[in-house]
DNA sequence: CGGATTTGACCAGCGC
DNA sequence: GCGCTGGTCAAATCCG
């Protein structure tokens, strides 16, 4: 850019740093020229006169020529700088958001890790617990808290919440770093697992209590034949209930990835439609997760903020989420008694004092007759609020239906820590992505279309989905980052052409999270992966999430 | 033999 | 206070 290239007044090309430089070239020539008609002859000087006329014109207009070209090349120079300096700001800013969501999950599991230390001091059963919960008023408990991280307890926990920001990350979170590791290092069973897995939930009950909101559950329904869907994460079962109203046994799910995990499971059929596996978390992960648990992970870990985030805000929150349309399918349980799955007809009372929020995605597809009662449903692909619509907020994966990758790779994925993913993985991302983008952009435009648009209408709504929405980019970018994750082992970088990396932090701040199949026998049992489509509901999620988090006060809602 | 699952018992919360 | 229900424990059992 720097050098340019000008024509010449002969029609050769003269090299022009500076116009200095061009001016003596020119002036050189010119004057070798006026010297050799010189030397020619005397025969008619007013020939020669007319002649050096019509040259000086044409150095005259050479010369405005070449003023006009270089100031053309100034404007394009200042332009180019403008242009870039804008493309600096933009990446700049694309960084710190990304940056910003990731610091904030992070401060939010390092929260309720300094939530589930301070509240289990000094307390050695539930009893003693109990009654410090009844005598201690909230800012006592508080204080208590407080006292608690400061006296260093025997806590592995703790020094993640004192250590820097890179080094108290969950993703710095180990088994080594977990409550069973006291026994190791203090040479006495001081914490056997089985009592640790209680002083957890003893601590997470403390926590519902004194925060409700706090302890969301996120229901998954989807379409399975296997008896558990595959989210990547170790489970242990540790009971089986039949539960009122349905027939199907509930199963009972602990994380096993670390002993200390607190995140259960619940896993039952529906009793509307068998097919129909539901799947819900809670809790919060406290230990890294493998990759194809982080995506699904943070999916639920989106749904979960949401919800928390909705209903935190209290009444005044879901009304203003009920004036906007938001199409996310989740069914936002707030029942004064914990309502995991979904019932067609259960009602949801709008008590304010709801203990165990839950949120649910419907993974099913809405063509099942059977899922939903007539009186549900509405020609739409759309899924009609289930409960009262001051309340509800829908997340439509009905796109889903027309692509049977979803259920194959949650219901099917034996192999969850298998890095050496097959090659289809990445064309099912494609796939996946054309899907989300083609849905989403569907739903902004048309939200009653409920079929798919013409293959090259897609990438064009791709491209206009991807292009037009900050969002929906950075949705876009969390995926691109787990696939590339995915496919090249643990780094988790995108390299773009400015050499800016985007990092995204592993696992995932998470509050749920999915069964590992490898260890359960009656699981499925043939191959696949669940890292495309969870990523692309980790996406959605995301960008729901997002979108979520700040329509709630500018009443703007997306449609997925 | 170690780890996972099964299953009856136990406990807590809630409603009547 | 009692019964119902959901959730969890833990000994017994199963399985690779």
């Amino acid at each position: 850019m720097e050098a340019s290239f000008r024509k010449s007044i002969h029609g050769g090309i003269v090299k022009a740093d500076e116009e200095g430089f061009i001016e003596d070239i020119n002036v050189l020539k010119v004057g070798k020229e006026r010297k050799a008609h010189e030397d020619d002859n005397s025969k008619s000087s007013q020939q020669n006169d007319l002649s050096n006329d019509k040259e000086d014109d044409q150095l005259e207009s050479a010369k405005g020529d070449m003023e006009e070209v270089m100031e053309e090349n100034q404007r394009l120079k200042t332009h180019l700088e403008r242009i870039m300096k804008d493309y600096r700001n933009l990446q700049m800013q694309f960084h710190e958001v990304v940056q910003r969501h990731t610091e904030k999950s992070n401060t939010n599991i390092r929260c309720d890790e300094a939530e589930l230390v301070s509240l289990s001091i000094g307390r050695t059963s539930s009893d003693t617990k109990k009654k410090l919960s009844k005598i201690l008023s909230k800012d006592k408990a508080i204080e208590d808290d407080k006292n608690g991280l400061t006296l260093g307890l025997d806590c592995k926990f703790e020094s993640s919440v004192d250590t820097p920001p890179e080094s108290s990350s969950p993703a710095n979170l180990s088994p080594e770093n977990s409550l069973g590791e006291v026994k190791d290092e203090n040479g006495a069973e001081t914490w056997p697992p089985h009592k640790i897995l209680k002083t957890v939930r003893n601590e997470e009950d403390d926590v519902a209590q004194q925060n409700p909101t706090k302890r969301a559950k996120v229901s998954v329904r989807v379409r399975c034949d296997t008896p558990t869907m595959n989210d990547g994460c170790q489970w242990r079962k540790y009971g089986q209930k039949i539960a009122k109203g349905n027939p199907c046994p509930r199963a009972y799910y602990r994380c096993t990835v670390a002993p200390s995990c607190p995140v259960r499971k619940q896993v039952q059929r529906s009793m509307e439609d068998m097919s129909i596996l539901i799947t819900t978390y809670e809790g919060t992960h406290n230990h890294p997760l493998p990759l194809s648990a982080t995506s699904m992970a943070f999916t639920t870990s989106a749904a979960a903020s949401m919800l928390l985030s909705a209903s935190s805000s209290s009444d005044t929150a879901r009304t203003t989420t009920s004036a906007t349309t938001n199409a996310l399918n989740y069914y936002l349980s707030d029942t004064s008694k914990p309502k995991p799955f979904y019932l067609p007809n259960s009602s949801i009372s709008s008590t304010s004092h709801s203990q165990y929020p839950t949120i649910t995605l419907d993974l099913t597809s809405s063509s099942s007759t059977s899922l939903l009662p007539n009186h549900n449903r509405t020609s739409s692909s759309n899924y009609p609020p289930r409960y009262n619509s001051s309340s509800t907020n829908i997340l439509n994966f009905s796109f889903l239906e027309s692509n049977p990758l979803l259920p194959m790779s949650w219901s099917n994925g034996n192999h969850a820590y298998n890095k050496n993913q097959d090659p289809s993985s990445l064309s099912f991302s494609r796939r996946s992505q054309e899907i989300l983008s083609q849905s989403y952009l569907q739903n902004i435009n048309n939200p009653k279309s409920t079929q798919s648009l013409l293959p090259q209408d897609t990438i064009a709504a791709a491209t206009k989905a991807i292009t037009s929405d900050p969002k929906f980019q950075s949705a876009l970018a969390v995926a691109l980052t787990s696939i590339i994750g995915s496919r090249g082992g643990n780094n988790h970088h995108i390299d773009d052409k400015s050499g800016q990396n985007l990092k995204v932090t592993e696992p995932f701040p998470v509050l749920c999270s999915f069964p590992s199949t490898s260890n359960d026998p009656i699981k499925c049992s043939s191959s696949g992966n669940t890292q495309p489509e969870n990523l692309m509901l980790t996406s959605m999620q995301f960008a729901a999430s997002k979108s979520k988090s700040t329509s709630l006060g500018h009443h703007k809602d997306y449609t997925l």
